[in-house]
DNA sequence: ACTACGAGGTTGACACTGTCTACATCTTGG
DNA sequence: CCAAGATGTAGACAGTGTCAACCTCGTAGT
């Protein structure tokens, strides 16, 4: 890649190494080692592992936020059709990039503290609670506790994620009778929670 | 404790550390510090750390059955309101359990091939799977796909036990005027879901 | 042109970790 | 009484994050 300061490489090289190995092993020393540099490189750039692993986060906030406008603006205008939408790029984002999805949610890996990260959670929120505000608007639930209502959708899409992250899914749900099928767990829950059913879109590949 | 072997010993000091400081720094040699034995005892009893935890993870899981049996019997007999209960005990555990319950959905700390946790987390879910399909026989929504929608309500209490103890429902929802009360949120998603409000029982305080 | 400086890289230390091995001790069964 | 197993100890090893000392440039200022 063209115009790489290394400072950028050394993100990326952590993000490749989360995409092909996950959380697992990812240490400031295989980091330098994979990007070619001393052990002690990395760290004229970041203050420290939780440092580097805090941009990662913050970068995977924007991609999930980019994700979720992307799939809510394909979505068409109706704004209870955007809000599941959004739901199914949300799973499907973090599904996809399990490994930096999973850094997000792990303040003993990341500096919590960071403010780009924060801004970016934030951001990423703000997108949530505006969906849901919309859906309201068009008749969805009652018209209050909007921040409720976003923190519940929120904990569903992302017990799906993290469930589905651990292959808790496949592993107890299809033992059971259930198929386990993302999609189709989707659906089902924005059926209950009285979303219309989708286009049907085929599940996989990332934006 | 009468009749506490030293292995019991260390499961218990490891549970302790976690109540009080989490999942960080539970660390081998701390434990056994703690204990009061040398750095190499506790792999006399466990092959690894991971085994150790998984040993905890695996009490945390019937901790947590226990919990949802005494509250779903405490209920009463109307599926829906044990179903209810159930999810508030979930959650009610998790939180006041945060360091096991943790340990629970964290394979890179346990060893997720343990035969004693797997049982321990089937256990669970076939009681979650049998609320649930008592409350499908009660009327509540359709009664097929029994797994799926157990699934789906997992997802759901998994969700907000995850957030909640990340401390991210106070941080983000609470700011964007949400109440971010746990009983709330999760009476919330039951009205949602179609199950009946429940009686008013204050939040905090292990079973 | 020369110099001072700062950004970035290297190397070697330090304390800490999990795990292994060799050794010691204590208990218990024959 | 003694042999064998269970349990604990001490030391080593490789790996980690982080720090400090050193080096090596390119560049800005004079």
């Amino acid at each position: 890649m063209a115009g790489t300061t290394s400072r950028e490489l050394l993100v990326a090289t952590a993000r490749t190494y989360l995409d092909e190995h996950g959380l697992e092993g990812l240490t400031l020393r295989e980091i330098a080692r994979r990007a070619g540099v001393s052990h002690g490189a990395p760290l004229r750039h970041f203050d420290s592992l939780a440092a580097l692993c805090s941009v990662v986060a913050t970068e995977a906030f924007e991609g999930l936020y980019g994700a979720v406008a992307d799939a809510m603006a394909a979505a068409g205008d109706e704004p209870r059709t955007r809000l599941q939408a959004a739901g199914h790029a949300y799973v499907r984002f973090a599904v996809a990039n399990s490994g930096p999805y999973s850094l997000m949610f792990r303040p003993d890996r990341c500096d919590p503290s960071d403010a780009d990260l924060q801004a970016a959670g934030q951001a990423a929120f703000a997108q949530l609670l505006f969906a849901v505000s919309e859906a309201q608007g068009a008749g969805w639930h009652p018209a209050d506790h909007t921040a409720d209502l976003a923190a519940v959708v929120w904990s569903g899409v992302h017990g799906v994620a993290g469930l589905a992250i651990l292959g808790v899914l496949d592993r107890t749900v299809a033992v059971n009778g259930g198929d386990a099928d993302l999609t189709h767990l989707l659906d089902l829950t924005q059926r209950l929670l009285d979303l219309p059913q989708p286009s049907p879109t085929p599940f996989g590949g990332e934006p």
